[in-house]
DNA sequence: TTGACTTATGCTCTAATAGAGTATATTACT
DNA sequence: AGTAATATACTCTATTAGAGCATAAGTCAA
């Protein structure tokens, strides 16, 4: 259990922290139509990711903000990345968890590449404040651009069938042996729902990673070096491995759904039952059954009826408006909602 | 979003890595008195944990063994963290996954406080092979040594009656003003299922922090330099902040257990039902309905009966023998046990 | 050899919950 | 007034969880 000295110290590691900042873009207020997009914030060119000002690049590209973990000032990092958001852009998040601590080799590729260790520590924060200034290259993008094949709202999106699916049958068949083909079918199939399984909304991670492996992400041809003579699956790429980032806050989120009660993070002070319920189907990717959402949410004590008010009615009767109980947190070991999964 | 790189590259910034390597003692094999007790693998005295060798101290004391991050040779965190191991100890882990990285300003105390900062990646990891060989120094750790509160497999503790609550009861009323102390008593009673509120078993960091934050464990004395002229709650104390660490681990392991099949990792390759079950509780902490937990794991898949074999009867029926069914895993999306709360 | 004891295993009963659907209420619009 | 749209209340059923009883298959000692 003894280790030199020098491999730790040596200049080149640099640790960071990057953000995936999530709101909802709540397109109206209750009634008819009402909409719910999930965004993450964004920053577009390489000079706003290179915020530290050591990883080089040539490329441009949609990439998560980044900060410095600055050991002088930041008592510990999530602290560090509270100042560091709230200096930097004009969100002030509520509920920040800390992910995962991304250190692979070669996540960083610059002309210092093998000089270079970039560790990011990733972190979750959440925002209701969704209404912020943006720019061409600061801006909230919608994630399910990043990741079309998790929205499941309107029906199983068609690329998989048209584009996911063939393309990983044609990387089980690059297999080496039968064995190793097996393997690479059950895999597929655990991830994507293929073979009668069913669909996992949480598994987002996975299902990136294995697309990254079966090489129908950009990422992965940028990163190996081929050259793609084959369709890529639709979605915009993102620089380094922070898709792979937003891939994880992505699972997380929708795993911690079931469990806390953290959409109200996500949510005006007050809003309709359809209003949260759209919320929740907008992170998780799938729709809910709506008479069975308000039994859940109201019989969990987590929100309460603002006495009187009424949403404004567009198109159908109004809803009554609610507002979250914070009280309720005081209540109950662990709040929060069950959701169902999606029907397989 | 502009940082100066100065902030980033002063040395003194130091990154390791911390394992709470877990494994369950099985005492006996199935039959009559089975017993199982969960235990991490613990270095003592300082020059064991200290092998970065940069952080000194004067104290001697338990800790988590703890490896240097060496960004030349290794790929990612995971790979340094399972190619330490394998060198510097003779387990070997089947089960790895990342925990938490800590980087609190002040987690490690000596000399150079001011100078030094260590992040540590931590990192959970299971096995089975608990018959290593231990000295003084390095050796499996019963995990309730450390926090004796957690364990409820033969009721409730004492001492969360006897020390716990009086302790926690003087925190409560030495804060200022009525709304701290209602805000503080309904922390306490969320924490350690007082006032009618159920005792929640993933609770463990949470809990920790709360008797420290009250002074009621030893750490919190030494950290904070104040004379304890009280009783402090039972329970080994560990170097740093190695008993947080170790918190966070039960709590995901508590966490996991529960929707994935990892008890696996911590059994033999034939093991009754009885014996499982006494491990699951191990972790847990709470005993469990047999029959129910039978009817569970048998429904569940997960295993497979081993035809004709049966235990050496001690005191009762042999019981069948068991193995893990490795081709569950590719059959269900997120396979694992459902397992109950414990009843508060 | 038998009865007491111990553990394993099979089965039943009941309460709670989840999933799905029907029915009615309240608004706007034509 | 009638239609469309949404909100809200309620019902029905299948599944699951929690608890306990009954029986099986061994050991051990008188």
């Amino acid at each position: 259990m003894k280790a030199d000295n020098q491999n730790i110290k040596k200049p080149g590691v640099v640790i960071g922290l990057s953000a995936v900042i999530v709101s909802v873009d709540h397109r109206d207020s209750g009634g008819a139509g009402t909409q719910a997009e999930p965004m993450v914030f964004i920053v577009r060119g390489a000079e706003h990711t290179l915020s530290v000002g050591v990883v080089p690049t040539n490329e441009d590209g949609d990439a998560l903000p980044f900060g410095p973990f600055d050991p002088d000032s930041h008592e510990t990092p999530e602290l560090g990345l509270r100042s560091w958001v709230k200096d930097q852009t004009p969100i002030v998040p509520g509920y920040v968890e800390q992910l995962y601590t991304f250190g692979n080799r070669g996540r960083y590729i610059g002309q210092k590449q093998d000089e270079l260790r970039v560790i990011s520590i990733g972190y979750l924060a959440l925002t209701h404040q969704e209404k912020t200034r943006t720019s061409e290259k600061v801006f909230w993008g919608d994630w399910y651009s990043y990741f079309p094949w998790e929205d499941w709202r309107r029906g199983k999106p068609e690329m998989i069938g048209t584009v996911i699916e063939p393309g990983l049958k044609k990387w089980v068949n690059a297999a080496d042996s039968a064995e190793a083909k097996l393997h690479r079918r059950t895999r597929a199939n655990l991830c994507f729902g293929l073979g009668g399984i069913a669909w996992d909304e949480e598994k987002v991670l996975e299902r990136y990673e294995l697309l990254y492996e079966a090489r129908l992400v950009y990422e992965a041809v940028r990163d190996k070096k081929i050259k793609a003579d084959y369709t890529l699956v639709p979605g915009t790429s993102m620089l380094y491995d922070h898709r792979r980032i937003l891939a994880t806050a992505m699972s997380r989120l929708r795993g911690k759904l079931k469990y806390r009660p953290v959409v109200f993070e996500l949510m005006p002070s007050e809003f309709t039952l359809l209003h949260l319920q759209k919320t929740v189907e907008a992170i998780m990717g799938h729709p809910l059954h709506k008479q069975n959402f308000r039994r859940l949410v109201e019989s969990s004590g987590m929100v309460e009826e603002i006495p009187g008010k009424k949403s404004a009615a567009a198109g159908g009767r109004p809803a009554a408006l609610f507002r979250f109980r914070r009280g309720a947190l005081l209540e109950r070991p662990s709040p929060g909602m069950k959701l169902p999964p999606i029907g397989g």
